[in-house]
DNA sequence: GTAAAATTGAGAATGATTCTCAAATTATGA
DNA sequence: TCATAATTTGAGAATCATTCTCAATTTTAC
């Protein structure tokens, strides 16, 4: 049987989702973020956890061009999409009806089940497109 | 002034991407393919051509969670979106006229020019859904 | 041809992520 | 409470895509 130990690591990194409200973070800022709250953790660790979360259904993961984000999946219910302005970097967050109903389609007409939390659209912020 | 000098390498890419079916291709495929053709070519050059391709609208390129792909723009017109499959792996194009409406409204409503093109979105495909 | 301008590529550098494995931590139970 | 077994940790090496450097090569202009 696999049991399930509790670590000082493991509960700092569970804190900052829960009691952070930043809606999205590199596993860098995660290291960084924790040291400077006074515990030490290691890359590997990082990593290792962020990957359990993930399957368990804990975080949301999403790809970037310069590399991954996590979130908490706590108040991220339903559908939500990322845009990513391609100029400044900027990541945006996107809660609308009508995104909602893409997914579905996607499933109806393309066999296909789209995890929209993972999914990062590329383009061109208002800011930027001035 | 800057010329542009004509070289083999150069015209080797071109013409994989104009010749060759292929919808969608990366770097490291590209090194390969054109040395299999005879065609010597270093990454950095392929990189270096890629950039300004894409740049100049011939190519689009799109990141996915395993590195960058590129593919010739002349037959990819309008809206066409790409789906991964997290599980296998494939990467699947869509034209559809419910995603074509897709960038027109979150330009209109949330003020962000999406490029359908570099978009990948994630989830699970028919096959590995079973 | 020949010089000037542009291109190339081997190899080093970067940066995110993964892997390894011995040491440290935590749970269990007598 | 102590010993032991199971789990977790992290320093550092390994990977892999991509970028950078710069001297050597190729191309164009004249």
């Amino acid at each position: 049987m696999k049991n399930d130990y509790k670590t000082k690591q493991k509960t700092a990194l569970l804190d900052l989702f829960t009691e952070n409200g930043s809606r999205h973070i590199t596993a860098a800022e995660i290291v960084e973020k924790l040291s400077e709250n006074g515990t030490k953790i290691g890359t590997a660790t990082v990593y290792r956890h962020l990957d359990k979360l993930v399957s368990d259904g804990f975080l949301k993961k999403y790809i970037t061009d310069s590399g991954a984000c996590y979130q908490y999946g706590g108040d991220c219910h339903g559908n939500h999409f990322h845009l990513k302005c391609t100029q400044c970097g900027t990541l945006f967050h996107v809660d609308c009806d009508f995104l909602d109903s893409l997914a579905p389609h996607i499933l109806e007409h393309h066999k296909f089940k789209v995890d929209n939390t993972r999914t990062v659209m590329y383009g061109t912020c208002e800011k930027c497109s001035q």
